[in-house]
DNA sequence: ATGTGC
């Protein structure tokens, strides 16, 4: 069976493809008003929508590709202490009372990002379930030197990577805004257009507020300064040459650096997109590793071969901070893909050229129990 | 994914 014109995979053995996936991708495809769709190395099954995707129409959107999750993405901020002092065992115990309601203010966070006050909710500055974290990370190599240089960063720092969205905002927003059936979608022009691309905007800025609060109620916990270098943003809708590119997993190409994190037990990898090449991927690149077992799947493999001690420590040595007792099943390295071949595969597509290769140190999730 | 559905 041929895949259709409309689609590209960007990996340089397809066939490794999950055909299911793939499925996904050839049904959206199906979509009156969709030209081009894109699917990334990190490409797996999603709830109806393939994740590790983009898709272009030159005049309409679909609320249900972007997602709930509107605005989820990465930050990335250089901190201001150095590797050589970082206790593990020191830092955990300061980790605390991060899973609560932020005790700022909220209503002038909002305010400050041009949000109305009723967003202006409980989850504001909390990391959320599911794939959402909080890592610690060090610079295990520095690739490109003379680039990393030149962007004035430093690898004898702490780094802290944030990937967490918009909480039940964009659910919202999916839910008061979507099409029936989904692939009908609306035109962006259109009153449900207008309307749905209003509320979206407001749940990206959200999310992008959301991780900088994170970010500042850690960096504040453990006591360091902090740096930002970036935030990408995943899964959303833009404009693009005159239509619309939903991301749905797939980081953008076109807005600076890119970090894309492997798996908690895994590296992550600081990328700087090349643009020459970019518009055969819809200016995408893989967001991350990608799951490669589904979360029942996970929890049933993995808590018949491991304790929960096991799955605190990971093969790099880092630490994790998950008393969700399911979720640290779901979210295990083994059930991810190998983030090495999915940053090769873009490299091999002349996507992207790596500066630096991060290390995990501690990863958190959560200190609620389950 | 979800200030979570029965």
């Amino acid at each position: 069976m041929s895949l259709s014109p409309k689609i590209t995979l960007i990996s340089a053995d397809p066939s490794r493809l999950d055909p299911a996936a793939v499925d996904q991708l050839e049904a959206s495809a199906r979509y009156e008003g969709i030209e081009r769709v894109v699917g990334l190395p990190d490409l797996h099954v999603g709830a109806g929508i393939a994740v590790g995707a983009a898709f272009w129409s030159p005049d309409r959107v679909w609320p249900h590709l972007v997602g709930g999750d509107i605005g989820c993405g990465i930050g990335l901020w250089e901190l201001s202490s150095p590797v050589r002092k970082f206790r593990l065992g020191s830092v955990e115990r300061k980790l605390y009372g991060l899973d609560e309601a932020w005790s700022g203010d909220t209503l002038a966070a909002v305010a400050g990002f041009g949000l109305p006050p009723n967003l202006a909710g409980l989850a504001l500055g909390t990391i959320g379930g599911g794939n959402h974290f909080v890592e610690f990370q060090r610079i295990e190599e520095v690739v490109d030197g003379e680039r990393f240089d030149a962007l004035g960063l430093q690898a004898d720092r702490v780094w802290m990577m944030v990937h967490s969205g918009s909480r039940g905002l964009g659910q919202a927003v999916l839910q008061a805004h979507r099409t029936e059936p989904a692939g009908a979608g609306m035109l962006a022009a259109g009153p449900a257009g207008q309307a749905y691309l209003t509320e979206h905007d407001q749940a990206l800025a959200w999310a992008v507020l959301n991780r900088r609060i994170i970010a500042q109620r850690f960096r504040e916990a453990i006591g360091a300064e902090a740096r930002p270098v970036l935030d990408i943003c995943h899964n959303c809708v833009t404009p693009h040459l005159g239509g619309w590119l939903h991301r749905k997993g797939a980081a953008p190409a076109d807005r600076g650096l890119v970090a894309i994190p492997g798996s908690r037990g895994d590296f992550s990898y600081l990328v700087e997109p090349i643009a020459d090449s970019a518009d055969q991927a819809l200016c995408s690149l893989a967001h991350g590793a990608g799951r490669k077992w589904s979360r029942s799947d996970a929890h049933a493999r993995l808590s018949a071969r491991f304790r929960i001690a096991d799955l605190q420590r990971t093969a790099l040595g880092s630490h994790v901070i998950c008393e969700d007792r399911r979720l640290i099943y779901e979210e295990a390295p083994q059930a991810y893909k190998d983030i090495r071949r999915v940053v090769a595969d873009l490299e091999h597509a002349g996507l992207v050229r790596v500066i630096a290769q991060l290390r995990p140190l501690l990863s958190y999730k959560t200190r609620a129990t389950s």
